[in-house]
DNA sequence: CTTTACCCACTTTTT
DNA sequence: GTGGGTAAAG
């Protein structure tokens, strides 16, 4: 232990040694984040601590898994099990399984991900007979899941007249009672869905004083990653159960926030220290990571964000390469000329595939790449977009396993009723939940008891030999595996032999789809046992308890971890590689123009940049296209304002010709890295708050520097009452900016006290005559 | 009830 | 350029 915490420097031994007490440590990029959190767990384990005392917990599951490796070989031999460290979600998700009767679920309850809610969502819209178009299922969910993770009950936002105002004027008007039901169905399909494994944690720990108590003095130590991540539910329950020890060290940084967008309230770290008395507070900026060049671009380019704590990060190793700015002609040079230098610098500097990612703003970019890396023959993996869980197929053969489980599941059964078909359609699924809401009795009750009710005699027969073979794979539970079961599902259920008679490319993908399923889960139960002799559970139940939570197979191939890899900024954080390509830097794309709706937007935007540069270690491109298609059509884009924050001194810039076209086609702009083209940027990192002088509320906007009048501008203006998408109901009180980027200080009935800067370029805003 | 064909909306990010 | 959903035909 000793030498393990030679090896790290003052600041990161302090916060190893800082054991009891609330603990702040803000961890710039790269600055040993995940260093310090194992040492300090390996430190409290060999003073003695209990690995049963100790709560560690991160956003992603495969922080978890890097926690317990690098735990485990700083221990060595030494016992680590009995630790908690995995996700929120997942950790609540295992108290809750163990707690289920304090709160009315079945200990088996399901979890549901993202297609299962949307599914349940969209039965419940249509039972309601609301309008498909006004209800769109996703953001109904946005809503809900808000409303949840603030804590809002059912019955709160049906009572709150605001929130109800505020649906009106979406045209949403039934949205509290879409939530009501949503909730009810869920609890009578004996299913959460995400939010509600942190709900219910919530609920356990304010409604059972036994439960509280019970876990504020069973994790005495609590550690929490990333905690500028944290919502407001994740907040209020972390409080609860550091309550009683106050051992809480949470670790963040603030300018590597890039989830508000899902609920993370930065402010749970800036205030922090608020929250606890005698909180040590420490801050790492040694970055170990990157080269002069791009922490000094890093560094420059976070700075035009105005709220954050202030930090300094440094490092010793010394400046190389410049970074390279590529400005191509179109999307596909951009992806062209890319793995062009791919291969140039595996072949010159000797790097290895898997030192190179492509990071995008969007996962629709990944295509263009995944088309130039095929045909030049360079291996590659694209991260993220559709995951091997979330595939029809897949989901089936999943959906067979849950229902085996939990027979209350509606949305498993009313997914594979028919699948393959087998002569249950539409109608009869509509009258078996009819008799299912008469009876008051599950679904799965319903076609157990099939013969009472009259359904025609062919369509009796198939519920009838449907529920044989559920009632079949039940009975098989006890004696089989979880493999065993998988792989009769596929073959009594006829979904084997459907998808082998598919010989399109398609079917026989889906096929392997399967294959791959079934392989995993063999994997799974010929896991060995853990070596402290505690024997897994490798019971059906057991399996799917955790397959639910994992959103990627962790496990890479010997292929894959040769291969370049290619996924958004998002899923690369955490990351680092030698060489990195930041690509699409355009305005409208990156900056996304489509959640550009304020300066704290924008602010976000450039925090998720900062997170991409800060991935690499050695060399840095950034590059994007003066066209790129669009739904199959041809957009042109201005470069990104990003690239026009980082000084000179670190950039180098390249215009690549087209290998296609023309020079007239190409329209190349000399860019001019001290002086802000748009004159824009500078606005918006205005300081000062806004003044509202009410003698000019008769001033038409439009009007730029020059007093010329534009016409797109006419409609806005002072006093002039509008809707917007995401914050609502609101009266422009002031203008600025320039025609090209008209500005607009709107106050919004649903933040009375505040003023937001709107930028009418990109805000989808509706004039309210 | 099932299959096919067309149409449409979609592209921000994820546990 | 995709995939999912609906409508009409079989």
């Amino acid at each position: 232990m000793q030498e393990v915490l030679q090896e790290l420097n003052p600041q990161q031994r302090q916060a190893v040694l800082h054991t009891e007490g609330p603990l702040m440590i803000i961890a710039g990029a790269g600055s040993g984040k995940t260093k310090v959190l194992t040492t300090r767990i390996a430190y409290l384990l060999s003073k003695g601590v209990n690995p049963f005392n100790i709560l560690a917990l991160t956003f992603t599951n495969k922080a978890a898994k890097e926690m317990k490796e690098r735990i485990q070989k700083i221990l060595q031999n030494r016992n680590a099990v009995n630790l908690f460290i995995g996700t929120f979600h997942s950790v609540f998700a295992r108290i809750l399984r163990y707690e289920a009767q304090h709160i009315g679920y079945p200990s088996n309850f399901s979890v549901y991900d993202t297609d299962d809610t949307k599914g349940l969502l969209k039965s419940i819209i249509n039972q309601l007979n609301l309008d498909e178009k006004k209800y769109k299922v996703s953001s109904v969910l946005h809503r809900i899941s808000d409303a949840k993770n603030n804590l809002i009950s059912p019955k709160d936002y049906l009572e709150n007249p605001k929130i109800q105002q505020e649906d009106v004027f979406r045209k949403q008007g039934s949205l509290g009672k879409v939530y009501e039901k949503y909730c009810e169905e869920c609890f009578r399909n004996g299913a959460m869905d995400f939010d509600d494994l942190l709900l219910n944690m919530y609920r356990l720990l304010t409604q059972i004083p036994e439960s509280l108590h019970k876990y504020q003095h069973k994790f005495k130590y609590i550690l929490i990653d990333e905690y500028q991540d944290t919502n407001y539910l994740q907040y209020q329950i972390t409080k609860l159960l550091a309550a009683a020890h106050e051992n809480i060290c949470v670790v963040g940084d603030d300018a590597q926030s890039i989830y508000s967008f899902r609920g993370a309230v930065i402010a749970n770290i800036l205030k922090f220290d608020k929250d606890y008395d005698n909180v040590k507070k420490i801050i790492l900026e040694q970055n170990y990571r990157s080269q002069q060049n791009i922490l000094g671009a890093a560094n420059a380019i976070i700075k035009h964000n105005k709220s954050q704590i202030p930090k300094n990060l440094w490092t010793n190793i010394p400046a190389q390469e410049k970074i390279k700015y590529l400005q191509n002609t179109n999307d596909s040079d951009e992806a062209k000329k890319i793995v062009e230098i791919i291969k140039e610098q595996s072949l010159r500097h000797h790097y290895e595939f898997n030192q190179f990612a492509i990071l995008y703003r969007t996962n629709a970019q990944s295509r263009t790449f995944e088309e130039s890396l095929r045909r030049q023959n360079v291996p590659y993996k694209i991260y993220g977009g559709m995951s091997f869980y979330q595939r029809k197929e897949v989901k089936d053969v999943l959906a067979y396993l849950r229902i085996i489980v939990n027979p209350q599941d509606n949305e498993q059964l009313k997914r594979i009723i028919n699948v393959p078909a087998r002569g249950i359609g539409k109608t009869t699924i509509e009258k078996c939940l009819i008799i299912s809401a008469e009876k008051n009795i599950s679904f799965y009750e319903v076609l157990v008891n099939s013969q009472h009710y009259d359904f025609r005699q062919s369509t009796a027969t198939s519920l009838q030999n449907f529920c044989t073979l559920i009632q079949y794979l039940r009975t098989l539970t006890a004696k089989h595996n979880a493999y065993e079961l998988a792989d009769t599902v596929c073959k009594q259920s006829g979904l084997f032999k459907e998808l082998k008679e598919d010989r399109t490319v398609e079917g026989i993908a889906r096929y392997d789809n399967v294959q791959e399923l079934l392989n995993s889960i063999k994997e799974w139960t010929e896991l060995p046992d853990d070596e402290s002799g505690e024997l897994i559970d490798k019971s059906l139940g057991a399996y799917l308890q955790q397959i639910t939570l994992l959103t990627d197979a962790d496990n890479e191939s010997e292929v894959e971890q040769k291969s370049v890899k290619l996924m958004t900024v998002h899923a690369a954080k955490g990351l680092e590689f030698s060489c990195v390509f930041v690509v699409g830097l355009e305005e409208g794309l990156f900056p996304n123009s489509q959640i550009l709706q304020s300066a704290e937007d924008l602010e976000e935007e450039r925090r998720l940049f900062y997170v991409a540069i800060t991935r690499a270690k050695a060399k840095l491109w950034l590059a994007n296209a003066l066209s790129r298609y669009k739904f199959g059509q041809i957009t042109y884009n201005e470069s990104s304002r990003f690239i026009d924050e980082i000084p000179q001194e670190f950039v180098e810039k390249l215009i690549v010709k087209s290998h296609f076209f023309n020079e007239s086609f190409s329209k190349p702009v000399d860019y001019d890295f001290e002086q802000n083209k748009t004159g824009f940027s500078k606005n918006v990192m205005s300081e000062n708050p806004i003044e509202i002088s009410p003698s000019t509320h008769t001033k038409v906007v439009g009007l730029d520097s020059k007093g010329v009048y534009h016409q797109h501008l006419g409609n806005y203006k002072i006093e002039q009452k509008i809707n917007h998408p995401k914050f609502g109901l609101g009266t422009i009180i002031n203008l600025e900016g320039d025609a090209h980027n008209p500005i607009a200080h709107i106050k919004f009935n649903k933040f009375p006290t505040e003023i937001k800067r709107i930028f009418l370029q990109y805000a989808k805003l509706e004039i309210i005559p």
